[in-house]
RNA sequence: GGAGCGGUAGCUCAGCCGGUAGAGCAGCUGACUUUUAAUCAGUUGGUCAUGGGUUCGAAUCCCGUCCGCUCCA
């Protein structure tokens, strides 16, 4: 039995380095389960959870307990273990609590103790037994029966310190997981706040669908996409950089109100900001404007931090977020005036001071086709934008750089768009989407026209998009909010990486 | 892409003005009938990320590479 064994390891390259005495010995024990019994059982059902244990019975007296024996059987992972000749304490772990159990030989003979002196720290055990206080007051689980469940081969990172190794808590999530309860709850604040939005959405009539991941044309953003080809069709394929066209195209058939969370790729650089595959929150509204994407942005925002956090005062690395007041509205330009006092409006109209500045500053030359608008976006980058702490929408992006923005009907240089910024990053951006078909068409012409001029971020001319809008889609609000950020903010994380399972690394052989 | 920091036992870390690698936890053996990171005694375990170089001698100094973290572009 153990001679197959390893030489099944022989044949798993990857096991057989990192194998060592710890392993080894395990290994053999579960061997010696194996002959014996069957080592990795299904039929053991608990009847109780460590969490609701405490809720329920915590509170009770020695006393109490001691009178009424009450019986429970629960599952878990052993995470600590104190051997005390005739009799040991271990504590297991079910979900996010623990609880004690309390094994002694007098209770289960002399066979079975032996066994449990034999199981290991990660073993996971399924316990029968009564409730109990110890001298100090601990909830404890007088074990009459216990059984291995599934054998652990690999020691568990210590029990003092957890896992701290920031590539293996990345690499080896689950062991992330195991160890540190921070970790688990980051994610499960996650899955709550993702729930809340569902719950927002469908509350206003919105409908969750899904669209294509693969684009045969790439389009919705401005990013480099992934390229990958399908055998059968002979063709090449994008991963999707956003879901937009897709969704508005759903808005022609007369979906009114659609959403979709799901993951985009964008063909960039890593960050903490940055993982290449993320998850957005994309909505649609028709009849809608803007300025009620706006108002949604808030109440999502505000509904999020409500449910997971049970506050609208935020704590961030150390800065306190207010999500309560009316969030601020600004444009590129008051935001540069208000958080750079020393450049004035005229400054800021004059696109000569604007490239002069920007050359000192990113020690780059902007592009002489950079309009006044984009000249000041820039500005705004290098400036601003991570002053703005306190929630803050910034208004009237430029033409250029929406091309699936309306035009504002005062200003043609400028589009009824706005992004949301929060501890000096992005985390939404919405418009009054574009549903005039001439002109959609003269923005992606300008677009491939920059593709052709060397920006490989530049999108694609979609014709089977203008088409859908040549059937008239009715004048439409839409957003997309960055979940992850999002997470960041909620759950005080200073990394992408720390709200995503496994986030993308260099591949290791 | 650039800069800084890091990679030593299964885990957490020390050792780094060069002299053959150490602790705690985990493991193993033994003691222990209410422990709490149990305790006590003994003990196993390392190609110091990797490849070169300098040197009588390298975990330690130098160079390259790989992986990670942070900042910048």
């Amino acid at each position: 039995m153990l001679d197959n064994q390893t030489s099944e390891n022989t044949s798993m390259p990857q096991t057989q380095t990192d194998e060592n005495h710890i392993i080894a010995e395990r290994r053999q024990k579960l061997a010696q389960i194996r002959s014996t019994e069957i080592a990795y059982p299904n039929s053991f059902k608990p009847q109780n959870n460590a969490h609701k244990l405490h809720s329920q019975y915590g509170n009770m007296s020695h006393e109490e307990l001691d009178n009424n024996s009450i019986a429970v059987k629960i599952a878990g992972r052993m995470m600590l273990k104190r051997i005390m000749g005739k009799v040991s304490f271990a504590t297991l772990q079910d979900g996010a609590s623990k609880i004690q159990i309390y094994v002694s030989r007098e209770k289960l003979g002399d066979e079975l103790y032996l066994n449990f002196k034999q199981m290991d720290i990660g073993d996971l055990l399924g316990v029968c037994g009564t409730l109990f206080k110890t001298k100090t007051g601990e909830l404890t689980i007088a074990v009459t029966e216990i059984k291995l469940l599934s054998k652990s081969l690999r020691p568990l990172p210590e029990k003092f310190h957890g896992l701290v190794d920031q590539e293996q808590r990345y690499r080896q999530r689950y062991l992330d997981l195991i160890m540190n309860s921070e970790s688990r709850q980051i994610f499960i604040t996650r899955s709550q706040i993702i729930q809340s939005i569902r719950n927002l959405l469908v509350e206003q009539n919105y409908l969750e669908v899904e669209t294509p991941m693969m684009h045969s044309i790439p389009g919705g953003a401005t990013a480099k996409p992934f390229i990958t080809h399908h055998n059968a069709l002979d063709m090449q394929l994008y991963l999707r950089v956003a879901p937009e066209l897709y969704l508005k195209r759903l808005i022609v058939g007369g979906l009114d109100r659609v959403f979709e969370i799901n993951r985009n790729f964008r063909n960039e650089g890593l960050s903490t900001r940055h993982n290449p595959e993320f998850t957005m929150l994309e909505l649609y509204e028709s009849y809608a404007d803007y300025k009620r994407m706006m108002e949604l942005t808030e109440q999502i925002i505000r509904k999020t931090a409500m449910d997971a956090l049970g506050t609208l005062k935020v704590d961030y690395q150390g800065q306190q977020i207010d999500l309560e007041k009316d969030f601020e509205r600004l444009t590129i330009t008051q935001s540069i005036l208000k958080y750079n006092p020393e450049y004035t409006l005229e400054n800021l109209n004059n696109s000569e001071f604007l490239r002069n500045e920007l050359i000192k500053i990113t020690k780059t030359t902007p592009s002489d086709t950079d309009s006044l608008g984009v000249l000041q976006l820039l500005l705004f980058e290098e400036t601003t934008e991570a002053k703005l702490f306190q929630p803050t929408f910034i208004l009237d992006y430029p033409l250029d750089v929406s091309p699936l923005a309306r035009q504002s009907d005062t200003n043609p240089d400028i589009t009824e768009r706005f992004e949301l910024f929060i501890v000096g990053r992005e985390l939404a951006n919405g418009y009054s989407e574009l549903n005039d078909p001439e002109e959609q068409a003269i923005r992606f012409k300008k677009q491939v026209e920059q593709m052709e001029s060397g920006n490989d971020e530049a999108m694609h001319y979609d014709a089977n998009y203008i088409r859908a809008l040549e059937y008239g889609m009715p004048h439409t609000g839409g957003l997309g909010i960055g979940i992850d950020r999002l997470v960041m903010l909620l759950t005080n994380s200073a990394s992408i990486r720390d709200v995503i399972f496994f986030p993308q690394l260099r591949s290791v052989d």
